[in-house]
DNA sequence: TGTGGGGCTTGCCATCATGGGAAGGTCAAG
DNA sequence: CTTGACCTTCCCATGATGGCAAGCCCCACA
């Protein structure tokens, strides 16, 4: 199987598949006499973990500890989770810091008038944190933003 | 005004103060016959705006746009929300892929027993989607995405 | 058997914002 | 005058991905 079938297969693009080969993720493909990369289909069921890990976000290091454990079959359940649980940690991290700027910029949106005249209580902001948007607003502001850690 | 001190008074790295200059994003520093860069309260006005801005979210190049925008005098408002707009929905979309991403992951997390026994649907799911998590737990799945959206 | 088009190889560059470090010049306090 | 902190430029690295270019390979069709 060529690279490009494989990354058909698979689902991880050719120049992924040859990057993940440099990093270690995968072993280094057998070759044919020609020089191509020959592909098995285990090698499509490996890349095929591990376009299904990045498409839930791990990080090609996380892929590399789950890979390990999913080839061990004396494996302990409770590391992969705790690898997972830590992921979703990061990931509700990261969500909650993006709906923090949603939120504050929201609330600006909602204080901008949007027409041909050049106050800007979104630029007024910039310049100077706090002081454009009115109490209410920022009443609002720091409701959502409960709201969306509740959510 | 030492670049050290124009960083602490704004909130920017030195490092990131040259690296705005090289690019264009703030013009080049006066000069002292030191060779040191001097800064005035302007310029340092000019980097929290910066800052403030990047705290947001705000790529570096949306950002040019917005200190032209703040520089104008006869802009128009509708042109900072219209960016800013735009800049919400990016947000939304991270937000709601990186939510996708979690609630999956906290699904498969669920089933996980979490204990010495190699058996694991984390995995299994990465393996094979969909096959190791029981229907139940997908219905379940499915209304969490929904929550999210409406969060 | 020749040929053309598409696939493969390696290698280098770019992204985006940020940090690290080295080699060497400057400043200010003691 | 020394010393330590600060500044300068330049280069490198990150992480995952794409693009491009020069050159080789393979297969199908004429």
């Amino acid at each position: 199987m060529n690279i490009g079938e494989a990354a058909k297969a698979s689902g991880v693009s050719a120049k992924m598949i040859r990057y993940y080969e440099t990093t270690g993720l995968i072993p280094k493909a057998e070759r044919r006499t020609s020089g191509y990369r020959d592909y098995s289909p285990a090698d499509v069921h490996n890349l095929r973990f591990i376009r299904r890990a990045r498409d839930m976000g791990f990080a090609v290091a996380e892929i590399q500890e789950l890979l390990g454990l999913w080839r061990d079959r004396s494996r302990h359940s409770a590391d992969v989770k705790r690898i997972a649980a830590a992921h979703v940690e990061e990931l509700s991290a990261r969500i909650a810091a993006m709906e923090e700027m949603r939120s504050t910029l929201q609330t600006l949106i909602g204080c901008c008038a949007g027409d041909d005249r050049p106050d800007c209580p979104i630029l007024a902001d910039l310049e100077e944190p706090g002081v454009a948007v009115r109490p209410d607003a920022q009443a609002r502001l720091r409701e959502r933003a409960i709201a969306n850690r509740r959510g």
